[in-house]
DNA sequence: CCCCCCCC
């Protein structure tokens, strides 16, 4: 039996409340009289630091999306179990000032406890929580706090167990969550006027059809379609687990199934480093209820695995492990990523098509100038134009990559440059041509060339998805984008002529001044500069395969050539410029390397041409080429990168493309910088 | 347990 009154008193100090309570309770552990009274003074918060009222009716609710203060009544270390060995938890009781509550803190957590900033009577805020029943009781897990205020030195109010007290519970079973989406909209886009060229999804089976209409309620909790939380090391036996969103997963469910599509799927790679080596492969996993995840196989999951999973397939998967997520590698909404091991189940089941083939969160082309680079991000646009195959040699492992270079556009009258990586810039070369819209998920943003885009191991592609976003897209085009003028947040080259781009301009003692070359990428910068040196001597050239795309040095032989590269023996050589030149301007002077392609510019004659005249004696003519180049001034980009020679770091800077000083294009850019200032 | 998207 509890008697309690409080009596509210006005406190000497304005800003606080003092409450008197005189408790009658008889203790059972204490040695004192029946009927001893306890005086309790308890000074309620001053106003910014107040208990949120009806917290636990709230949260027993259902409610997640509010972040009250509680007090912390008592916390204490419990032990950790059998699955876990290692890993230390705290326990909680937790205080609305009328009810108290048990609660658990999420491990990284922790350190608030280790550190002392969890006291005694001290305040926290919840900012992010689950409540889980174990046992047939209601815990609150904590996933996120923060210290509102140390200890208060008393508890605040006379808080009863919740659910035990008689009152301030009524209507709990009521107010379950409910998951699942909305019903989306229909895309009230296909409206648009102008468009006369029907636009067709890739694929119009229904499978992917992202208007699927509202999704079926799913309650947590409850006696049917619930699922349980974990109840202690002994809960092998029970009914089959259920099928639990994917967006309720959290470290404090042990075991948990969930049904998904595989949206993703990267090929094999093989890493190594300091702590061992292996081999790993991850996709990326959708459910009806628009949860995502990533998920990562390792080593021998790999080898078991990597054959059963198909992209685009369904499948329930349990025995995955959680950890917190790296969000940046990914466009996953979801704090968590999971391994499965190979004790983990895995079995396709048929789909039902409750499940999208892919969810986005799209941003436009005209944001990403304000995106930070590294970022991963979902885009959609229209293919303005694209390259030819090209490969390329990785400084890394000299392994040849196949890339393909998109210009995307959209409605922002924005365009950028998307590299297409792998096999999907070589499969079905037809799919970039007739301006398709195409859905990028979790591409790669980069600060090269301004703003530019790449495809990464995870990315998805879809060529002519059925989304909303693609038919206003497709209209867009057809009605005025096609014809529409566009800015470029790539510079350098490609589809649009040229110019532009002031992104990466610099002056050359910024080399110097930003260290510029010593990151593991080379830096790249344009500059304005003059050339007031080029070295013509010893010859600036050397002889080279003649196969086209190898530019090595041959060997010379008693009558012929011999490329080791290639193994090949030819009759003749081509000559190839390695030109030095001194490139100045207001800020100082740098030597850059300028090879064959540029050097061609540079000088107006070709290392072949420059030799015939040295041939022919008329060194003349050769002096004149190098006069007439010397301090013409040109718009540069170059390529700085630290590189060891002997035993010193040199810094090195290349010519990576010339372009004429446009003056009005330069004043435009320099006014926009110089407002840039403000 | 990877973390990295290649090049210019």
């Amino acid at each position: 039996m509890l008697i309690s009154r409080t009596y509210p008193v006005i406190s000497p100090n304005p800003n606080r409340l003092i409450s008197l309570s005189i408790d009658r309770t008889p203790s059972p552990h204490s040695d004192l009289p029946a009927e001893h009274i306890c005086l309790n003074v308890a000074v309620l918060m001053a106003p910014n630091q107040e208990i949120t009222p009806h917290t636990f009716e709230r949260i027993h609710a259902g409610q997640t999306k509010f972040s009250p203060v509680v007090q912390v009544m008592d916390f204490k270390q419990v032990q950790p179990n059998h699955g876990q060995p290692g890993q230390v938890r705290y326990r909680l009781i937790v205080s609305d000032g009328t009810h108290y509550q048990q609660a658990m803190l999420a491990t990284q957590l922790n350190v608030l406890i280790n550190e002392g900033q969890i006291t005694e009577h001290g305040l926290i805020c919840l900012e992010e929580f689950i409540c889980n029943e174990v046992q047939g009781r209601k815990i609150v897990i904590i996933l996120r706090c923060h210290v509102v205020s140390p200890s208060l030195g008393y508890r605040v109010g006379d808080p009863v167990e919740y659910g035990k007290a008689a009152g301030g519970n009524g209507g709990m079973q009521g107010g379950q969550p409910v998951y699942g989406q909305q019903p989306q909209q229909a895309p009230a886009l296909n409206t648009m006027a102008g468009a006369s060229v029907p636009y067709k999804p890739a694929g119009s089976s229904s499978a992917g059809s992202s208007n699927a209409g509202a999704y079926p309620p799913y309650n947590s909790g409850g006696a049917a379609g619930g699922y349980r939380a974990p109840s202690g090391p002994v809960v092998r036996a029970g009914p089959p687990q259920s099928i639990i969103p994917i967006n309720d997963l959290n470290p404090y469910i042990n075991r948990w199934v969930i049904k998904a599509r595989v949206t993703s799927k990267t090929d094999i790679k093989r890493w190594s480093n300091a702590k061992g080596e292996g081999t790993l492969f991850s996709v990326d996993l959708l459910d009806e209820f628009d949860g995502e995840i990533r998920a990562t196989f390792f080593k021998e999951a790999c080898e078991k695995f990597y054959p059963l999973l198909e992209q685009g397939h369904v499948y329930t998967f349990s025995g995955g492990k959680l950890k917190p997520a790296q969000r940046q590698y990914s466009s996953i909404r979801n704090n968590y990523e999971t391994t499965f091991d190979t004790n983990s189940e895995i079995m396709e089941v048929m789909d039902d098509h409750k499940i999208q083939s892919a969810v986005y969160s799209f941003k436009k082309i005209g944001e990403l100038e304000e995106t930070p680079p590294n970022a991963t991000i979902d885009v959609i646009g229209v293919v303005k134009a694209f390259s030819p195959l090209s490969t390329i040699t990785t400084k890394k492992d000299g392994r040849e990559v196949e890339k393909r270079e998109l210009t995307l556009c959209d409605d922002t009258g924005t365009e950028v440059r998307l590299t297409v990586w792998g096999e999907r810039a070589s499969k079905q070369p037809e799919q970039w041509e007739n301006h398709p819209i195409v859905a990028f998920k979790g591409v790669k943003v980069s600060d090269y060339n301004g703003r530019s885009l790449g495809t990464m191991p995870g990315s998805q592609v879809t060529v002519s998805p059925d989304l909303p976003e693609a038919l206003h897209l497709h209209n867009w085009w057809h009605s005025a984008g096609a014809t529409a003028a566009s800015t470029s947040i790539s510079s350098g080259g490609g589809g649009g002529g040229g110019g532009g781009g002031f992104a990466d301009r610099k002056v050359l003692s910024q080399i110097k001044e930003e260290q510029l070359g010593f990151g593991e990428k080379p830096d790249y910068m344009d500059v304005k500069a003059t050339l007031t040196y080029i070295k013509s001597d010893p010859d600036p050239w050397y002889r080279s395969c003649t196969s086209p795309d190898c530019k090595r040095k041959v060997t010379e032989q008693l009558n012929s050539y011999f490329c080791e590269k290639c193994q090949r023996e030819m009759p003749e050589c081509a000559y190839r410029y390695i030109l030095t030149v001194s490139g100045t301007d207001h800020s100082g002077s740098v030597y850059l390397s300028c090879f064959d392609e540029h050097a061609n510019i540079l000088l107006g004659r070709s290392a072949e041409e420059l030799n015939s005249f040295k041939a022919s004696d008329m060194q003349a003519r050769y002096d004149a080429t190098f006069q007439e180049a010397t301090f013409g001034t040109h718009i540069l980009r170059l390529r700085v990168k630290a590189e060891q020679v002997n035993d010193e770091q040199r810094v090195k800077s290349t010519i990576m493309n010339i372009r004429p000083v446009n003056l009005v294009q330069e004043i435009r850019d320099l006014i926009t910088a110089i407002k840039a200032y403000n």
